[in-house]
DNA sequence: GTCTATAGCGGGATAGAC
DNA sequence: GTCTATCCCGCTATAGAC
């Protein structure tokens, strides 16, 4: 949409129909047809498919890294960070039946191109590891719960949350989405206050 | 595997092919060379893709139903009956690379088959209110937390265990999903005993 | 119920003109 | 950087012999 070049267009289209259909269920004849170009100009710019898979994940991990530096430099707080991610991963729950790459990328894996699962392996990673270093903070804050390691509510978190957009996108009921994050954020604050 | 007839060789070679690479991503070439008899034959039993994609969700459908009957057979208390659920999806985690099916399903929801898709939100539903029922049931009984409505547990659960399937296969990590099944069943128990 | 053979299409990818 | 044209392959599906 608008996007400044062919290149950035066709990584948005691309986003979009692996959000949508997955990787392997979506062609360059599609993106040619959403774009407005032919088969053959897509490859100029990526020229196999794999390399615009890892091109894709890794724009994705840089936009996750600058989406996160944001939250930096407001000061956020461990708790506005939690609910930042939620927020985010909520907004893929709305009407356009879009949900995560993760997810996606997750369910295929054995069936992505081998550079694709590498770079989307260390994507799953970085995201790990945001969450369970804001969760750290929070528990040394005295915020969230310190029953379990913080790795591991990181762990129940980016799962549930991936789980929960697959089922509330074919079950067409978005609340199951909300309560998912609603149990999710209840399960790791301490019970003084809301 | 020895399958009692070529039908049910089918179903259990696509089941597997779905839960490793998703439905999109295996062709009847790769059934007919699993079982060693040629694509035709497979059309004989399943005429389109689509329906074997129906008879498959359906099978699995009718082996969740016999696979619960057991367990009210053994009288089994509601703790029983979500340890038997959670040690079920855990056999997935092993090293075999396959994941849960409504997972992967899920995920490529849009790619699928029109009649794929009513299958597969039934499926979803079915263990939707299977879950529901039984934290209900623990819940009257006092060894659940009643703070939450049993269905919204029911999405956390369902939601958290796919998602961890498929973080666990990417990362290699089966201890991932370990702590996020632990981190489910201690957040649905009373905090009386373990 | 399984086979051979083939139709018909769409996939990823490349060559070369503009 | 985008185009036309084309290659080759694998896919779903069907026809008809055995």
């Amino acid at each position: 949409m608008n996007a400044p070049d062919t290149r950035t267009a066709i990584l948005d289209l691309a986003e979009e129909l692996v959000r949508s259909r997955s990787f392997n269920a979506f062609s360059y004849q599609d993106l040619a047809d959403g774009i407005g170009i032919r088969k053959a100009s897509i490859h100029y710019h990526f020229q196999t498919k794999e390399d615009l898979g890892v091109a894709l994940v890794e724009r994705l991990r840089r936009q996750a890294i600058a989406w996160a530096s944001v939250l930096v430099e407001r000061n956020a707080t461990p708790l506005e960070k939690l609910d930042a991610y939620l927020d985010f991963q909520a907004q893929n729950c709305s009407s356009d039946g879009l949900i995560c790459p993760q997810g996606v990328l997750g369910a295929e894996y054995n069936a992505l191109p081998s550079r694709v699962q590498e770079s989307y392996v260390e994507f799953l990673e970085q995201i790990q590891t945001w969450l369970a270093s804001l969760l750290r903070k929070g528990q040394e804050q005295g915020v969230f719960m310190d029953d379990v390691p913080p790795e591991d509510q990181a762990a129940l978190i980016q799962s549930a949350i991936q789980g929960a957009l697959q089922l509330s996108r074919a079950s067409g009921k978005q609340q199951r989405f909300e309560a998912v994050a609603k149990g999710l954020r209840d399960h790791v604050l301490c019970p003084v206050d809301g």
